[in-house]
DNA sequence: CAGTTTCTACTAAACCACTAGTAGGAGCGC
DNA sequence: GCGCTCCTACTAGTGGTTTAGTAGAAACTG
């Protein structure tokens, strides 16, 4: 099941997911827009309405957790960005994100180890 | 600059680069979803005013062209999700990508001749 | 305990994406 | 020419996103 986030959604979950948790206030500071609080708790109590984070009392605020992992966001998201901008083909998309020279020579380095032991072990 | 699609947008301009021009009719056509003609006129004269797409008269009908490189498109969408889901780092989720395995031997081995010759030619 | 701060809940307004209808022109078919 | 079809231009409604204000409870501050 793939996982939609508005752009200012996904800003507060880059925080949740950066810091585990937090308050209202916290996610607010860490925000890098200066938003209302109010703002940023209308935001959180739309995530936790679609089922996207989960909040516990503390005192009398509450402290919000992600319930979905960056991981999976990251993949409905990739997902899409494929299928829609480069037809469907994940090896273009790396192509195109190798030869826009984004990456450090250890990077690539490292890459190539990684792409190594799919090609080993990888079946399965 | 950065290039900012909707949703249905992209569809629209995922068929336009595909088929390098259409007249509304011929969008409506390729497209997946069946929508009304006005709605796909819609969409084409929105992406015009956003400077994304150009029209020439063809007959009583206008044909479309796009503004934008699909690789453009893909690079903005891009750093968006690098941005905002990987952290910053494009290593990141290649990684992801690839233990996805959603890619095969043969493009893994393709995938390491192009890092290669980034490793080799690369520094500009 | 009165004032200030901090918090949630509720409300609301502006904007945009998405969809499609209606009007009216232009051309074709007979 | 009359009707049918195809086209653009204009209009409009619904719904989601984004932002933030107001009300009122709770707790801290002196």
């Amino acid at each position: 099941m793939s996982i939609r986030l508005s752009d200012r959604e996904l800003d507060v979950m880059a925080v949740l997911w950066a810091r585990q948790s937090g308050t209202v206030a916290e996610v607010r500071d860490a925000l890098s827009d200066p938003l209302a609080y109010t703002t940023v708790l209308t935001v959180l109590r739309t995530l936790e309405e679609k089922g996207f984070v989960d909040h516990e009392e503390e005192g009398k605020a509450h402290r919000y957790r992600p319930l979905v992992a960056r991981e999976r966001a990251g993949r409905s998201a990739l997902s899409r960005v494929v299928e829609k901008l480069f037809e469907g083909s994940p090896e273009l998309l790396i192509t195109q994100l190798v030869s826009d020279r984004k990456l450090s020579a250890e990077e690539i380095r490292r890459l190539k180890r990684i792409l190594d032991q799919r090609l080993k072990g990888g079946a399965k």
